[in-house]
DNA sequence: CGTAAAATTGATATTTCTCAATGAGAGTGG
DNA sequence: CCACTCTCATTGAGAAATATCAATTTTACG
């Protein structure tokens, strides 16, 4: 589904009250800074299924995702998928070398981003080394995380990449919500086989298999973790 | 094979004349600025199989690869091995957020490297932002490449991996040694194998279907590539 | 409610792995 | 210089994991 998304009124948000304030790229402005980065970006809205950039497309934008998640992911000519990476707030897209894309992504569910044109966004990191200091360790930390899912791909079972699955989505959520037993799964099995490499089948074999076994209980919309230590020794580290 | 190198006498060497100069992490350097960074660097070779810095330990230096090729891997507890890159000349490793490493380096034959102490390029860095705009320039690259790897780890055939990355070795040798059929391959069959999420049976047996249907010419030492484009069919793009 | 999409489950097929044996090349010491 | 040994690579046979194909079941949504 490819849709532009819905430019919301300016009036009414500042910076400094944005929920993704402090741990977003933002957070190295000062609040001069801040006032002066409030023009350059608009909350734009996307609903469930929407495309925000595809791969390939030459990039205009930079995003800071708000609220929502979104899955990252490229195609192979034959319609394969994998799905890099689920994005949630405060994340920031769009990054490039080449001036395209080099990946897709879409709203899981309803988003909302703040989109920088890039240009003015260039400029305004031009001399803010401090704010380019923020982007870089971002892209350092996204590189661990992506050197950690290679291992994942390339060197574990299906039970050890669900496990896994389970605990780091639930370790991502726990700055939104707090720490909990109960892991939201916003995202279809289908999504979650192509991040982990899978079918579908085998995504849903396996949470059937950890629901017998009682590490598990598949619950709408999520999974609850009823013995998360059980879980751990699967996901292998 | 742990080792802790050997560090070359520092006479003789200088950054101008350095092999990497035009495309590593210090190409952002003007001349004045590069005398004085060359204070900072110290070269080091290490001998094949040596490890140059492991998962885990405290990073208290960088490093500018100068000479030959290093494998970039992570354990799991249980030894299982993913390769998570292969590093050559001009690659810059240790950038992380932690403060520790987050994945072992080892050469793969004689390595030569610039190191930098961490705290003196730290500080080097801090009033030059050109130079944190290239080594940004650099993660990004990296990041994308890190994705690349993943479809493949996640969504390809084994044929269609040894192909990939048959390909894609060659393309990176070239800024290396030019254009050519003939693709060196100096890491181990079970280097290959965890760096593609394979076996190394599985790895030797694909090289010889490859050979056997004509594609290549498995030779000492690397691979002939007899039919560079039915070896791109098989990578499936 | 009724229809479409998503998820689950089962039966079977295929790929890749595992285990085991053999072969080839590099370095060593007699 | 040659046998020896060690490591690395190749090959084969069988096993295991996961994919594929097909049928339900469940959930979402108009």
């Amino acid at each position: 589904m490819k849709g532009s998304g819905v430019t919301i009124e300016p009036n009414g948000h500042f910076c400094s009250d944005c929920a993704v304030r402090d741990f977003a790229v933002c957070s190295s402005l000062d609040p001069a800074e801040l006032r002066e980065f409030e023009h350059l970006g608009r909350r734009v809205q996307f609903s469930s299924g929407e495309t925000v950039f595809s791969e390939e497309d030459i990039t205009t934008s930079f995003y800071n995702l708000l609220e929502g998640v979104m899955r990252l992911y490229k195609l192979l000519p034959d319609g394969r998928r994998q799905i890099v990476g689920f994005a949630l707030p405060g994340d920031f897209l769009g990054m490039n070398i080449s001036g395209r894309h080099n990946f897709s992504a879409d709203a899981i569910g309803a988003v909302t981003v703040c989109q920088f044109a890039k240009l003015p966004f260039g400029r305004f990191i031009e001399d803010r080394p401090h704010l380019l200091r923020r982007i870089n360790e971002l892209a350092i930390r996204e590189l661990s995380q992506a050197r950690d899912h290679m291992v994942l791909l390339g060197r574990r079972s299906a039970d050890e990449k669900i496990a896994a699955f389970l605990l780091c989505w639930r370790e991502r959520l726990v700055s939104q919500k707090g720490v909990s037993d109960m892991v939201p799964l916003p995202m279809s099995r289908q999504d979650i086989a192509d991040y982990l490499g899978l079918t579908i089948e085998t995504v849903s074999r396996t949470f059937t298999k950890l629901e017998r076994h009682g590490a598990i209980d598949i619950v709408h919309g999520g999974i609850n973790l009823l013995d998360p230590a059980r879980v751990e020794a699967l996901a292998a580290a």
